[in-house]
DNA sequence: CGCGGCCTTGAGTTTACTCAAGGGAGGTGG
DNA sequence: CCACCTCCCTTGAGTAAACTCAAGGCCGCG
């Protein structure tokens, strides 16, 4: 995927910039998709395009951050983020991450206050951001932008929402079940699963060290439960992943 | 506050309902506030009146189900409300609570799912339903409506994010520590916190065990950094505190 | 007074973490 | 082209945090 020839995320600096996905060659965002739009929208959409400011960073980078007012969304184009915070030592701990094209921060911003979270890019990404103040005033000639802002917003809140079940009452094993469940790909595709991130980014989003996620992998893979070469790892028994995974410790 | 005389939540059955706080005696909603509107907005808020369903529910009522289709938006107006999960066994494993007046899903309701949680009173309540359609049509008439909608769902980002942070990369203690400091009085009040639930609905949003509660006080008193007596606890050393709350363990 | 629910405390166990060592893959420089 | 170096993943051993199970005390209620 990212690599020409392998199985890995290639990386080895978490900053340096390997793992290249270049952003697509097209200037634009896709619109009608971030914004689930279903009517064409056309006037909406030049309009967004006028006054969305698109810009690349390459793996590493800081896009958003604590200390900044949030004065603009956010979302990516294409590529990979990490959302968390990086602490007075300097290290960033992510919490989660976001894969393009979806939203990075629509939300921060209807808010007097800074962004939620620091974010960085995993990848290469296309970035695009649109001052609330653009969006309000495009508001009143366009009627389909305020729901369709909405229903943005309440899209991210589902993955947050679910991540604190999962934190809260399951153990690692089923954190890292669920996780593997999200990925499944489509029924009927072979279940099999590409990872595209380092294992300890995996296992930061699972709140666990990289020690422990290595130790579960091997562990299912005894149970018979999933099979592992490298970064590809093929789902042997799913209804026995789905009860690990809903098996809610405790 | 909640009982005559005492300073424990004397409720005994979860649902059963001594802990009275009796829905205030005025029908309607503030909606300036839950809103953040600036303006008076009069005609709005006379629409909302008009479309709103308000209810009073009972403590322990199950107010929100996640098998209901969300199409309405649901806000508390007065009263304690636990979100969480019911599990097939029939318990409902809380994640976080809402106290009114406040939003209790101003999300879900704009995509077509369900609700993403289940919620249940913990103190008696009123709460107001919205249908997503009303509010779509008032739109048009009324320019101050949605973004009063985009900056309520995005406050309510903000409590969750908190709680995913702290649940990923703060142990217990931290947790505890800091669920107490956003509890802290206003600087130069007494510092002074009244639990209002039972310990064991705290724990519950900590995601400890009721045991590792009462421990992680007893080792507080210990430290000299509170001061407990039944359901009332001093902060002695709001600093050290701090310092707990913010150190990120590992 | 007894009952039921709650909180507390103790003892033992489990889970996941820390620390440390070793192997593999990929890039770099001689 | 090969040696080396770095970063990553893995595995093992020991430890710490939080859980489970169990017993005891308190309080309000019937």
């Amino acid at each position: 995927m990212f690599t020409t020839t392998a199985s890995a995320p290639s990386l080895r600096t978490p900053s340096a910039s390997r793992r290249v996905r270049p952003a697509s060659t097209a200037p634009s965002i896709d619109w009608i998709d971030v914004l689930g739009l279903v009517a064409p929208e056309t006037a909406l959409v030049e309009a967004l395009q006028r006054v969305a400011a698109v810009r690349d960073a390459p793996a590493g980078a800081l896009v958003l951050s604590r200390e900044q007012p949030a004065i603009k969304l956010v979302l990516v184009a294409s590529g990979q983020m990490a959302l968390g915070r990086s602490t007075p030592a300097g290290t960033f701990r992510p919490s989660r991450s976001v894969s393009g094209p979806a939203w990075l921060d629509a939300t921060s911003a209807w808010l007097h206050g800074s962004y939620l979270n620091d974010a960085v890019t995993v990848t290469d990404a296309r970035v695009a951001e649109l001052p609330r103040v653009a969006l309000e005033m495009l508001m009143p000639r366009h009627p389909a932008l305020a729901p369709a802002l909405l229903r943005a917003q309440a899209e991210a809140m589902n993955p947050l929402t679910e991540l604190v079940h999962d934190l809260a009452h399951k153990d690692a094993e089923g954190r890292f079940a669920a996780w593997l469940l999200r990925r499944l790909p489509a029924p009927g595709d072979e279940p099999v699963i590409a990872l595209h991130e380092r294992k300890r980014d995996i296992a930061a989003q699972l709140a666990i060290t990289p020690e422990t996620l290595s130790r579960l992998c091997a562990q299912l893979v005894r149970k018979g439960v999933i099979e592992m070469r490298g970064y590809r790892l093929r789902l042997l028994d799913v209804p026995r992943l789905a009860s690990l995974a809903g098996a809610e410790a405790a």
